[in-house]
DNA sequence: GTCTATAGAGGGATAGAC
DNA sequence: GTCTATCCCTCTATAGAC
């Protein structure tokens, strides 16, 4: 099931989906670009919702290696990851012009009415990024108040990331992505005096 | 320039854009919807590009009477007119079975490399948007901090909503909707306790 | 597994009569 | 302004030799 070639046609689709979308990258733009022929790629995958399919998962597979390890590199302090975490993509819109935003949020706002299988691993890879903001908040259980909902509010960090992405980019403006997130810790700092209040 | 026609196009377009998407509403699907044909569409659209450009002209000038009168209807508390604009997405979502979420965030993640005058429009009907929650803040000026960035708090409360939508869609539970507006509300009623304090 | 060639459908857009 | 007919292109996908 695995080859070279089924793997070039992933990372090929993964940077394209990402760049210009699902609907606007061709199967021609896959093959021009991973130099593969049509029969190979109907060789690995039935078709080009399988790639995508292919893609969801590989984002799904890697976000430890591909996403978290890189971005948390040399930060311990678990408030802090959230913020390199958000850190990330902001770099992302930088360097790239504000044309790489996130891949899962506009595959989720591009596909309307997508295979139940594309919606389902669009949410697994949202719950996953959740859940690793949420682990965050549980490090940092002690410095926010003792009946914080961290689900909720691991949620509502995800939600930051994607609107100030979806701003930033619209307006070609990086200001409005800073915004958001000055807003975000602002909230986060009002949380932690709450609980040193408590604790006091 | 005006016509029923152009006029029946342009509605026409807006939902289904709305609902499908741009690239994946075809000019055929304008034309079976509206009974028009193919030679009237391009009597007033030198193309397709065009016909989006009207339907983001149309949101940009129908903000009032297409949107905000509506959810405000009856609302007359500053902060609450915010939620009540929240709200009437919630509602969409709720009564569309999750279809029809933000018209403009959908097109601003869906264009990956639109035509300057598009991206324009889309950041104007954004702009537009904050415009109307900043006025909600600066009417209700005296129960938040003194020294309140109202243009960002609303910028986030854009970002909110479109993050909620992509979340709520996405998963299709409403839960993740509420959630994330409950998150804000507890920002606001922070803030709101913060002027409270530096009044006392 | 890889290559070439091409089928078959649907896309945006145009021509020209009325 | 509206209608019919149609062009041309690009798209996804397939056939079949190697």
């Amino acid at each position: 099931m695995n080859s070279a070639t089924r793997d070039k046609i992933i990372r090929t689709a993964m940077d394209l989906f990402w760049v210009k979308g699902y609907n606007s990258t061709s199967i021609s733009d896959i093959l021009s670009r991973t130099q593969v022929h049509s029969g190979s790629l109907y060789h690995f995958f039935p078709g080009k919702q399988d790639v995508l399919i292919a893609v969801l998962e590989t984002y799904r597979d890697e976000i430890d290696v591909g996403l978290l390890d890189h971005a948390w590199e040399g930060v311990e302090d678990p408030v802090e990851k959230i913020f390199a975490l958000l850190n990330g993509y902001r770099t992302h819109l930088l360097t790239t012009d504000y044309q790489y935003g996130c891949p899962i949020g506009s595959l989720a706002l591009e596909l309307h009415e997508p295979d139940p299988r594309v919606r389902e691993l669009i949410d697994r890879n949202f719950r996953n990024w959740v859940d690793a903001v949420e682990n965050c908040l549980v490090e940092a259980a002690d410095r926010f108040p003792r009946d914080l909902d961290r689900r909720a509010l691991a949620e509502f960090i995800l939600t930051i990331m994607e609107g100030a992405i979806m701003q930033a980019r619209t307006a070609q403006d990086i200001g409005l992505f800073d915004r958001n997130v000055d807003v975000l810790r602002e909230h986060l700092d009002l949380l932690m005096k709450q609980r040193a209040m408590q604790d006091s």
